[in-house]
DNA sequence: TATCGTTATTCACAATAAAGCATATCGGAA
DNA sequence: TTCCGATATGCTTTATTGTGAATAACGATA
C-alpha cells in the first residue's frame, strides 16, 4: 500500500567558491552583489536582505580583498552621499555562480528521483 | 604572462538529505554513523570525532526519530554497560549517502575545470 | 561653504550555539 | 546483589556570532 518514500525525501545542497583557499562567495554573498547592483548602494542592499549594514559591508570588503579583481566599486561622498556599483568582474561573477548552481541543481534533481533510503 | 587563475579556484559543496522537511543527515552525521558502526558505541564514536557525547547522542536521537526506520539500535546496560549498533537501514543509508556525494563530486570536479572568473 | 546620505569603523551588548558537568538509569556478569 | 560502563537528560557555563548605536570621513551639488 505504502509506496517507497521517495516523495518525501529531498536533497539540498550548497556550493562555495574559494580563491587561494579563502572563501570568495556562496549563495548569500552573490545575492548581496545582485541587490547592490540593483539598488546602487550597500546600505540599500543590506536593508533589502534584512541584514545589518555592518555585516553587508564586511562581506563586500572581504570579497574585494579575496578576489583577484575587485567586484564592487565604492564611491564615497558625492551627490547622494555616495554609493556602490558592481565592476564588470562583479557582474560576471554573479552570472558564473548562478549558472554553476543551476547545473548542479539539475544533477541534484536527477539524483533525487533515484533516491530511496 | 599570468595564466587565468583557474588553478587557484576551487568549488566546495555540501549536501543534506531531508525527510518530510526535517534534516535527516549530512556529511557529519553520516561520519558519526560510520564511527558508531566501527566502534560499537556512541561514546567511542564521539571521542573519535572529537565531539561531546551529548552532541553525538542528540544527533543519533534526531536521526532515529526523523528517519522512517531507526538507523541505530541502542543497548542499555548489559555486559559492558551497553553500546550501539547500526541497523540494516543505518548501514544502507551510509552507502547511499556516500555514493550520492561521490556522484555530485564528479560533477563538481568537471565544473571546476571549466571555472574561470 | 553648508548640506546630505552614504561609506567606513569601533565598541559594547544581546542572542544563539556549543561545550562541560553532574547524575540518574539500565541490565548482564561476577 | 553488587559492579561496571554505556545510554539518557537536565542544568550551568563558556564561545561564538550577530546586532545596534555612535561617529568620522567624504565630496558633488546647490
Amino acid at each position: 500500500m505504502n509506496p517507497p518514500n521517495k516523495d518525501k525525501l529531498k536533497i539540498d545542497f550548497r556550493i562555495w567558491i574559494f580563491n587561494n583557499g579563502e572563501k570568495l562567495f556562496g549563495k548569500g554573498r552573490v545575492e548581496l552583489l545582485e541587490k547592490i547592483n540593483k539598488s546602487g548602494s550597500i546600505a540599500n542592499a543590506a536593508k533589502e536582505m534584512n541584514m545589518s549594514y555592518r555585516q553587508a559591508w564586511q562581506m563586500v570588503n572581504e570579497m574585494n580583498k579575496r578576489s583577484n579583481h575587485p567586484l564592487v566599486e565604492k564611491q564615497l561622498g558625492g551627490k547622494n552621499g555616495g554609493g556602490a556599483i558592481l565592476t564588470q568582474a562583479g557582474k560576471s561573477a554573479i552570472n558564473k555562480f548562478n549558472e554553476l548552481e543551476k547545473r548542479i541543481n539539475a544533477v541534484i534533481v536527477e539524483e533525487t528521483k533515484k533516491l530511496e533510503l
